[in-house]
DNA sequence: GCAACGGTCTTTTTT
DNA sequence: AGACCGTTGC
């Protein structure tokens, strides 16, 4: 433990040493924060602290497993399991099985995701036959959250005329009773939803005066990371749970702010020190990641913002090159030299691919690039996005399981009542609807005692439901005997699940069926798994919550060796050697949606920020003239961030004008040779396609171009000598080599070299700088 | 009750 | 451009 203790600076130590007592700790990016996080909780340990007496929260379960991981190698294994650690969401979830019943739930309550929820509000608002274009679904289910997260329940939001008033002039009167139905909902279906998570947990602490007081005894050590991106809700929780023994310590970095937009508080963050007595407040600065010019290309464009801690990151670490600045014609064009930057670097300098990362404003954006990657053979993995578990075939299963688990869960039931079809339609699924209200029991219930209730369904659809009823009892039948992989693999059997997608021949319909081997072989997993970890409730329902609370980050399965592409947003805690940040436009990054007050630009500008500091060794920000949105070609101008860099940490890479129109030529040509779109780009009388004009920020960086550098251009510049196989050559980092082989021709020839240290590698010969010895 | 068609919305980010 | 939803016609 000393020896950990002893590789860290003084500031770090500070914050680990002391044991008691609230504290904050604002960590800088690349500050070593999860160090300083992992050796606290491991000394705390190791002063006789209990592990059942901690509780850490983090942002991401993969956070959380590593660092469980780390910390089981400094006090062992046995004792970090007991280590109560996550995000607010799987932690509380669990805290909120053992207490559900105090609350009126059931300990098996089902965990809506977001499709969920939004789908019930769908529902709710077409039943009370209301217009569905002034009632917007996602907007009023992201009102719903967002009351939520301010702990506004509905007999709050009726106490207050303000709100009410708020949703009549924005033309929505009947909100309020959506809300309503929507909660009592959630409830009947024995439910909660992803903010019912925080919400409920609230209530129980604030209910029962005992629970309290029990989970205040339990967790005597709180920390917390990424505090700068807690809700109000989670606020509270935190609050609450450390109000007795005020042994609280948050981190976190304001300047890495960038949740707002779904309720998180930055002033959590710059407030925590009127929230507690005797708060002791230290500051890691000193970046140990990346270069100096990283670093200080980032502190620049943070130095915009207004509302920020007083903070200096700095670093001893070498300047390091550039951050290169390239401009493009277009998207397609943007992921070819994006795809081709990262072919040369791992040539040139022999990398990995997981030494690559590709960041972007939106999702949408990843397209291009896996096109782009695709050609090159470069193996990629995009996080994000439409995540494994939320796609339609992969929901459908887990709809059944979920039925099993809690047959009340009406979201589930409506997914598969009549999917594989079933004869069960639109105008049944109303007339039960109707009748699960009219008896305040749920759907499945009704069914159950379809006999025995007055309901317009003839006896051909009875049966139909029946047998239903008595499908997904025979399943929980099994459930008692069987793990989850060994019932999953019965039940898409039984439910005709596997058949019907037997029947779609089609690309798309293989690979639905490759899904769900997918996900049986992860259920497989999971029950390998259950049998080593001690607290193991072993269920179906725990299988289930895991994935209900999964996010994209936590499967990391298969080759690693890959380019990683995500949002800005997902990278936050990552670091990479090599970074792409693309798409540098206005309107694009920052997003048009998020500049119309100084607070949202200003989480932008963080965002960018957060975006700069994954970098290790080299950053690019590539831009682009047009791109296509919404399927049309947009034009595009450079980002304002990319001014805001002070200049002396960038390097203009863009080639010259004429390469730039021959190229957007050729691109809208080949991409689509039914020449519809270029019609968009070829002006009628005969004259090239317009490039825009230039803005006043363009016309400036045009005026500081240089010509392209020698690692861009085309000709080659390594070696090209007569090289034979059998010769020795020398190679700068990897010492003296016999060449074994030859590869490929012209610009892509390769040689297979033997490095007496490095071993075997494959070199391209215009990039290794060989020379040959005698 | 089902397939085919057409209109709308999307692309800001997610536990 | 593509996904998703709802309506229409059988």
């Amino acid at each position: 433990m000393q020896d950990y203790i002893s590789q860290l600076n003084d500031a770090q130590k500070q914050p680990v040493l002391q044991k008691e007592g609230p504290m904050i700790v604002i960590a800088g990016a690349g500050s070593g924060k999860t160090r300083v996080l992992t050796l606290r909780i491991a000394y705390l340990m190791q002063q006789g602290v209990d592990a059942f007496n901690i509780l850490a929260l983090t942002f991401t379960n993969k956070a959380a497993r590593e660092m469980k991981k780390r910390i089981a190698d400094i006090v062992g294994q046995s004792e970090a399991k007991n280590l109560w650690m996550g995000t607010f969401h799987s932690v509380f979830a669990r805290l909120l099985r053992m207490e559900a019943g105090k609350l009126g739930y059931p300990s098996n309550f089902t965990i809506y995701d977001t499709q969920d929820s939004q789908r019930l509000v769908s529902a709710i608002i077409k039943e009370m036959g209301l217009d569905k274009d002034v009632y917007k679904y996602k907007q009023v289910y992201s009102r719903i959250s967002s009351l939520k997260n301010s702990l506004i329940t509905v007999r709050a939001y009726f106490a207050d005329p303000d709100l009410q008033e708020a949703d009549a002039m924005a033309r929505r009167p009947r909100f309020g009773q959506i809300y309503q139905e929507y909660v009592e909902r959630c409830f009947k279906a024995g439910a909660m939803d992803f903010d019912d998570l925080l919400l409920k947990t609230n209530e129980l602490l604030n209910r029962f005066p005992d629970v309290l007081a029990k989970y205040q005894h339990r967790f005597q050590y709180i920390l917390v990371d990424e505090y700068q991106d807690t809700n109000h809700s989670q606020y509270l929780i935190v609050k609450a749970l450390s109000d007795k023994f005020q042994n609280i310590c948050v981190v976190g970095d304001d300047a890495q702010s960038i949740y707002a937009f779904r309720g998180a508080n930055i002033n959590n963050i710059l407030n925590f020190q009127r929230d507690y007595d005797d708060v002791k407040a230290y500051r890691l600065e000193q970046n140990y990641r990346s270069t100096k010019n990283i670093v200080e290309a980032a502190n620049s464009v943070i130095e915009h913002n207004k509302t920020k801690l007083d903070k200096v990151v700095w670093t001893a670490n070498d300047d390091g090159p550039k951050i290169i600045v390239h401009r493009l014609m277009s998207d397609a064009e943007e992921g070819r030299y994006v795809a081709g930057s990262i072919f040369e670097n791992k040539m040139q300098h022999q990398l990995d691919n997981s030494e690559f990362a590709i960041l972007y404003r939106t999702n949408a954006q990843s397209r291009a690039m896996e096109d782009a990657l695709r050609k090159r053979d470069i193996p990629y993995r995009i996080y994000g996005g439409l995540s494994f578990y939320q796609r339609k075939e992969v929901k459908d299963v887990l709809a059944y399981l979920r039925l099993v688990v809690n047959p009340k869960d009406e979201e589930a039931l409506k997914r598969v009542i009549n999917y594989p079809a079933r004869g069960i339609g639109a105008t049944t699924m109303d007339r039960l609807i109707v009748a699960a209200k009219h008896y305040d029991r749920s759907i499945f219930e009704v069914i159950e005692n379809i006999d025995r209730i007055e309901i317009n369904i003839n006896g051909s659809t009875k049966t139909k439901l029946r047998n239903f009823v008595t499908m997904i009892k025979s399943f929980q039948a099994l459930e008692e005997e069987q793990n989850v992989f060994e019932l999953t693999e019965y039940v898409i059997k039984k439910s005709a699940l596997l058949t019907e997608l037997k029947k779609d021949g089609t690309q798309e319909g293989i690979s639905r069926i490759e899904n769900i081997e997918e996900l049986l072989n992860g259920m497989r997993d999971f029950v390998e798994g259950q049998k080593e970890v001690a607290d193991a409730r072993g269920s179906l329902a725990e299988f289930l919550e895991d994935v209900a609370l999964a996010t994209d980050m936590d499967n990391d399965k298969g080759d690693q060796n890959r380019v990683s592409l995500m949002t800005i947003h997902l990278s936050k805690g990552l670091e990479f050697p090599y970074l792409y940040i693309v798409g540098m436009e206005e309107d694009l990054f920052p997003s048009a949606m998020s500049m119309n007050t100084r607070e949202e630009l200003e989480e932008e500008r963080r965002l960018f920020y957060v975006a700069l500091t994954r970098a290790e060794k080299q950053a690019y920000l590539t831009y682009t003239l047009s791109r296509y949105r919404w399927g049309k070609l947009v034009d595009a101008e450079p980002s304002r961030f990319i001014t805001e860099i002070d200049d002396q940490y960038l390097e203009y890479t863009t080639p010259p004008d004429d390469y730039r129109y021959k190229s957007a030529l050729q691109d809208h040509l080949w991409d689509e040779p039914d020449k519809s779109k270029l019609r968009q780009t070829k002006p009628k009388n005969g004259t090239p396609p317009s490039v825009n004009q230039p803005s006043e920020a363009q016309i400036r960086k045009l005026r500081k171009m240089k010509p392209m550098s020698a690692a861009t251009k085309s000709t080659p510049a390594g070696f090209e000598g007569n090289l034979e196989v059998g010769d020795k050559v020398s190679h700068a980092r990897f010492g003296v080599g016999e060449v074994l082989n030859f590869e490929g021709v012209g610009g892509e020839r390769k040689a297979e070299i033997r490095f007496q240290v490095g071993g075997l590698k494959k070199l391209l010969l215009r990039f290794a700088k060989l020379e040959k010895v005698e």
